[in-house]
DNA sequence: AACCTAAGCAACCGCGATGAC
DNA sequence: TGTCATCGCGGTTGCTTAGGT
């Protein structure tokens, strides 16, 4: 039976042959594809239009970019799905020479199943699993306890109490150091806008890091936020605050967004930053994005979590870290926490 | 070598959006 | 304004292949 669009036509159904890829890139090169209904029988193919047209835009496309995702890509693609959801074309901007099948079955067998292995929920980001109970798994009982699960690249999920916060600061070297921004898509003048930031909950705001600067993280304690602060290496102790964030256990949410955005800009400005400014105001799915950062886990409100004498600093820094390049280090010292860093040990 | 299983991928299906008439 | 054809997208299916036993 052919699809609704073509089913008085005798289609053939099934995997390309040689000779139909041939037939069906000779058209189209020539003459275009023009409305698609009328592809196979100018081609002389017996084959839908539809499925000339899928043929065409996820398999023969010249621009099409073959082979596995990279490192990259895959960051993108994650990035992109916490904004905007199973939006495969939306996606796929984002990724020249990508069609949005290629990235619905990448994230479907590769993706997803990586973020659930890390116990985080593939639709939103967000732990499944309580801290502690990730904690327990790992039968690491120290005060200051680092959970890097192992073999897991995109998620770093660790712990530390009040006390140590507050003595130390938290130098870590964050693993999107070496990951260029979020691209834009290659056409920003259709109707498809480039995803927000605005309401990125989860993650600290990993396209504006430089090699440079180190992520100093301090809690006050009247309001119970922690404000991150990007410290220039060369200069330790000249920082340039980018917080407040509220540090919760569903990650981190800006408190004064135009405060870290301007702060932001300053040390990283972005082409497309006003574009994605202006995007935020229009972008009600990021709005729900961020109000759900400030939602219950578990039933329990936020401000619940935070214990005013001893609660636990959780933070969740989901994004893409290929396997071996950010090997994860702690100390089991009190003083650990100053010891925290990515990379060399 | 044969069988089983899971992963990866290409293709199909169904539905909503859009535009022409 | 309603109907129909077409397009585009997301979800799903099923085939192929690689790896393990």
């Amino acid at each position: 039976m052919g699809h609704h669009c073509c089913s008085k036509q005798k289609v053939k159904r099934g995997l390309w042959s040689p000779e139909e890829d041939e037939k069906l890139i000779r058209y189209i090169t020539t003459n275009g594809h023009g409305c698609w209904s009328s592809v196979p029988k100018l081609a002389g193919l017996q084959r839908c239009g539809k499925s000339c047209r899928l043929r065409w835009i996820n398999y023969l496309r010249p621009d099409l970019k073959r082979g596995s995702f990279s490192a990259q890509e895959e960051r993108t693609i994650i990035d992109v799905h916490r904004i905007v959801g199973n939006k495969w074309a939306q996606i796929a901007k984002y990724l020249p020479g990508r069609t949005d099948n290629e990235v619905k079955n990448f994230w479907n067998s590769c993706i997803k199943k990586k973020l659930i292995a890390q116990g985080l929920d593939p639709n939103t980001h967000h732990l499944l699993l309580p801290i502690d109970q990730i904690n327990n798994n790992n039968n690491n009982t120290n005060a200051c306890t680092l959970s890097h699960i192992h073999q897991q690249p995109t998620a770093l999920v660790f712990s530390s109490n009040t006390q140590m916060i507050k003595d130390a600061k938290m130098d870590m070297k964050s693993p999107f150091l070496t990951l260029p921004p979020l691209p834009p898509p290659p056409d920003t003048s259709n109707s498809i806008h480039p995803p927000s930031l605005h309401g990125i909950s989860a993650i600290p705001p990993f396209e504006f890091l430089n090699p440079n600067y180190v992520w100093m993280t301090t809690v006050s304690d009247q309001n119970q936020h922690a404000v991150m602060e990007l410290v220039n290496r060369s200069s330790m102790g000249r920082s340039t605050p980018i917080g407040p964030y509220q540090i919760n256990p569903s990650g981190f949410e800006v408190l004064e967004e135009n405060y870290m955005r301007d702060t932001i800009a300053s040390l990283e400005p972005r082409k497309q930053l006003e574009g994605v400014q202006q995007q935020q105001e229009e972008d009600k799915v990021c709005e729900g994005k961020a109000d759900n950062s400030k939602e219950l886990r578990n039933g329990e409100n936020i401000d619940n979590s935070f214990d005013s004498c001893s609660f636990d600093l959780e933070l969740e820094y989901s994004g893409l870290l290929p396997c071996g390049t950010g090997m994860y280090c702690s100390s089991t010292s009190s003083s650990c926490i100053d010891q925290l860093t990515w990379g060399d040990c």
